[in-house]
DNA sequence: GTCGGTGGATGACATCTGTCATACGGGGTG
DNA sequence: CACCCCGTATGACAGATGTCATCCACCGAC
């Protein structure tokens, strides 16, 4: 059947992965034409079959979903994408929208939901589950400026002051003074919290 | 067919679990009998249907799966875990083999791999999967004393002394004593990275 | 040109952390 | 019993961190 539209599955997980396309399978105005395991597979997969809709997992091995989203946009722009995430936090809901991700689901739908998802999303229209949305709203913008954001990442794996100065070119009491701003930006009690935070809001 | 499997299936994501449960009840020896999206509702769901097997995730909402498997020893002995996982950290391993936990495997495994490992786990044998378990091995022994692995996690949030030591029922002085030799003994830089590293080793 | 805003820096100060020595009670082991 | 390790605690001290006020240079707007 030439309607059918045609699917790229990509997640590490093969259980997931193997289980979903027997799935999709079922509808059949859906077929799985290529699956992969890991971001690069997924890409050049894509390449070689290009399909209608690919559907990426957040978290793989080599290159995430939305990395995968973006290199998709530029080498085969026919191709729709989607993001399938297990603990979706707002800010890859944000950048996944920026690179052109056209639907965003968790993996706590139900595989009818998803077909129908992949529906919407090969007839051009968008689909962003609507709690991840809700809390990609209420994270609302970050009110940090470029420089604390940056600085706070460089503070994220536990660096010391003079380390993340040398790391950013910056003096350590400048340092100190964007940490201090973005802790009482972000209502933390130390830098630690406060990365934990912006994480979670997805604003670095 | 009195000779089938009962299978219990817990996973927060309903597109896995669903997908899971549609694959597995292809083997005519298995027989999925329940499913739970959290850790309570896994445990309720083993006492009311009594499972000879048990197949949790490791993350769930709730209570996770190694949570589970240890009150199913005790609440239903009948009952075989498994634990099945995202992405394996060798010391959830430690501690689910602890808790009775008779099949541990990835989520990269293929669905006829988890069939037959279902069975194997049920005949009263135990599987791990070889590289998790590989991983567990070379990690090798926590230096840490019980009581530093409990501050340690304390302070994984980035807490101030003062409140690990509200939560830990001790002195700040002796939270810092156990905090020092934690970071001396994991060879960190500071307490921060001394929690990176350790749960990069699964000793938290 | 003056003004204000922003990025960057400095110095001072209080507090928090990390380290060390020391102390004491309890549980094993020789 | 003596010894050692562990858990717990205290005190002391150096260094790191968080906070604040202040300052300078640059840039764009008025």
């Amino acid at each position: 059947m030439s309607e059918s539209v045609r699917l790229l599955l990509a997640d590490d997980e093969h259980l997931i992965r193997g289980a979903l396309a027997a799935l999709l399978a079922l509808e059949d105005d859906l077929t799985v034409v290529a699956e992969a395991a890991s971001g690069p597979e997924a890409l050049a997969m894509a390449l070689a079959h290009r399909p209608d809709v690919a559907v990426l997992d957040l978290q793989m091995p080599g290159a995430d979903g939305v990395s995968v989203a973006t290199s998709l946009r530029r080498e085969l722009p026919s191709c729709q994408t989607m993001i399938v995430t297990s603990h979706g936090r707002p800010g890859h809901l944000k950048r996944a929208l920026e690179a052109g991700v056209r639907g965003f689901v968790p993996k706590t739908v139900s595989a009818q939901q998803l077909a129908e998802i992949i529906r919407t999303v090969h007839a051009g229209n968008r689909y962003v589950d609507p709690e991840l949305a809700a809390d990609a709203i209420s994270a609302g913008d970050s009110p940090l400026t470029v420089r604390e954001a940056e600085v706070l990442e460089l503070a994220a794996d536990g660096a010391p002051v003079a380390e993340i100065a040398e790391r950013a070119a910056l003096s350590p009491g400048t340092v100190r003074n964007y940490l201090s701003s973005a802790v009482s930006k972000l209502g933390a009690e130390n830098r630690h919290t406060a990365v934990r935070l912006a994480r979670e809001r997805g604003w670095v």
